[in-house]
DNA sequence: ACAATTTCTGAAACCGTTTTCAGACCGGAT
DNA sequence: ATCCGGTCTGAAAACGGTTTCAGAAATTGT
């Protein structure tokens, strides 16, 4: 019942505990059978309390991310566990409900239990990633970046790229006026995909209304209220982009219960792909990227920044995105969209 | 840099370290503002290892699901995540790939690591949960029941009578011909909501060909080779009962590449909502559970079981479904299905 | 067979806490 | 002033491993 150590164990193959220890560790010993049958009867483990205190390392690593409901992150979590090997490392996951609060709290319980840390900050000016860094654990940041940047390694996607993609196919559509349902401005992808969809209707010298950049909070509810304030506009848009997965099921949410049709009377581009895109109807064209890949990256990374314990300068990388064309877009209507209006409330 | 001991407070505040320890763990102590000052100077925190190491507690709990990318686990894990209280226990996460295999390499590791264990079993062969309890490991199933049945304290749903509500919602639009997608059979949702569609026919003597209990092994591909099957079949069904949320996915594809229309063609019913569900077209009707708090009726359930640790009575806890109706189901073909065949290959 | 070397071994110290134990200190009663 | 009970304190012993150290055993060379 209760849990063997390594002093039975010793006495069970009748040497000393150093000598067990050393076995277990892989030196050469004399009695190595007779220890591995006495650890095998005893059902022996070494107890992890100890070798961390031993050691100072704990075996474990944090991973912490704003909302593990998100598919997105979801993906992540699998990636970066797929990684850690067999008796390597276990890992902690936290959930921080895209607070900066709890992220705080978390992080600070987390900080003593962990030999490196996953990370995708709530927000950007988080102080998180300093405390981590002043109490020197390895820290990879995951899709969002830290105030002091360039100090972390950081897993990120091409997120002003992608967002442009996504308005130059609007535009390639022959769409002029392209509206944006834009996730929390102070978060790396919400930043950068409002920007990159802010330069590519520059690019093309287009100027629209500020209604048209709608902030939706990057939840689904947003994303709902969003939809309907811009369609409920006098001269609605007649394509849109999307900036994050749980927005757009709220955005389409809206559009079927006002009974807009895509893509007849408005284009939609997501971002971030599902399974359940491609059964929507219309399938839903969509910015994809490589969300596993994305975890299975960081943990490498942070892996690598633990071993070569060097404090070699910091990476940023920046994975490539596509877009996945399906059916949500089309030409605009040829006539104005001003006969929905009437049908529209907010 | 270095992380501060207990000791470093102690030689700080000009107290001996038991002193310091009492202070933290709330006797009444006369240098409490001394003591105070210095862990705040210092930015102490106790070392969870020395504190494991001398407690035999970890002020950890594992969690083990067979796949975190599905949204239900997903929303598992948070609802047992919301439970936890600031400064109680932290969540070690693990993925076991619904493998016994991986599993039992997970379960072993996380054994010495954890004070409880949530678990959702791979399969309901699997040895896990027998040898947490060797261990002494306060265990709590979720979703899946174990061999030595009774013994844990287990929460699960009603999925015998969701698969039969599934069924007679079927039955009641007018549906004889009913198939279902079943998901792996030794695994107790699988085995329940199989029974239960089979209970749902045999109470109204219907009789069907045992090709229209088709296996797709809970996974999105699985669900679409057996939709694919199934719409091949010489005389097809006209309603589909698919027992979960993944599969359901790989159906609807599968629908959607043959052209079958739903409800006038084909009625579907799928287990496990999602919000994205409601924007299908058309909208999808679904077997609803409450997911997250049946995780954090586990975590309850745990936590309970861990501090009166007292070995009382195993509960055995059944959460109710209910059918959320939505439009993907209608009166069957009248004529029949037959026309179909010539589209689909297998 | 003996010395020089190498390999293996056990005792003991240590990691950072908590807890027991005995003693120091305090105020109040005699 | 002395003794008493009660509070508070610090030294020391755990918890279960790893690692250093010095010595024992085995191996090698002559």
């Amino acid at each position: 019942m209760k849990t063997p150590t390594i002093t039975d164990v010793a006495q069970e193959a009748g040497v000393s505990v150093s000598t067990v220890s050393r076995h277990l560790r892989g030196d050469r010993v004399r009695a190595a059978e007779r220890i591995n049958s006495a650890v095998a009867r005893l059902r022996y483990r070494p107890s992890p309390a100890a070798q961390s205190l031993k050691s100072g390392k704990t075996g474990a690593i944090a991973l912490v991310v704003p909302d593990i409901t998100n598919p997105f992150f979801a993906a992540v979590v699998r990636g970066a566990e797929s990684i850690t090997v067999q008796g390597g490392h276990t890992i902690f996951l936290a959930n921080t409900d895209e607070s900066d609060d709890r992220e705080a709290e978390v992080v600070e319980d987390l900080i003593t239990r962990v030999d490196g840390m996953l990370l995708a900050p709530a927000s950007e000016n988080n102080p998180s990633p300093q405390r981590l860094a002043d109490a020197g654990v390895p820290t990879v940041l995951i899709d969002r970046e830290a105030p002091s940047t360039g100090r972390f390694d950081t897993v990120l996607i091409d997120n002003h790229g992608g967002a442009r993609a996504a308005v130059e196919h609007l535009l390639s559509n022959g769409h002029e006026r392209i509206a944006t349902i834009a996730g929390t401005v102070d978060s790396t992808p919400g930043r950068f995909r409002l920007e990159g969809y802010r330069d590519a209707l520059a690019a093309h010298s287009i100027e629209l209304p500020p209604e048209f950049v709608q902030p939706g909070g990057f939840k689904e509810h947003g994303g709902y209220q969003s939809m309907l304030r811009l369609l409920a506009l006098p001269d609605p848009p007649t394509g849109v982009f999307v900036a994050n997965n749980t927005m757009t099921i709220g955005a389409l949410r809206a559009i079927k219960d006002i009974g807009v049709r895509i893509p007849d009377d408005l284009s939609v581009v997501g971002f971030d792909d599902h399974p359940f895109s491609e059964i929507l109807d219309p399938p839903l064209t969509v910015i994809d990227r490589p969300m596993e890949e994305q975890g299975a990256l960081a943990m490498r990374m942070l892996l690598s920044r633990m071993s070569n314990d060097s404090s070699r300068n910091s990476r940023r990388v920046v994975l490539d995105v596509r877009l996945t064309e399906r059916a949500s877009c089309g030409p605009p209507r040829s006539t104005p969209m001003g006969a929905l209006r009437k049908a529209v409330r907010v």
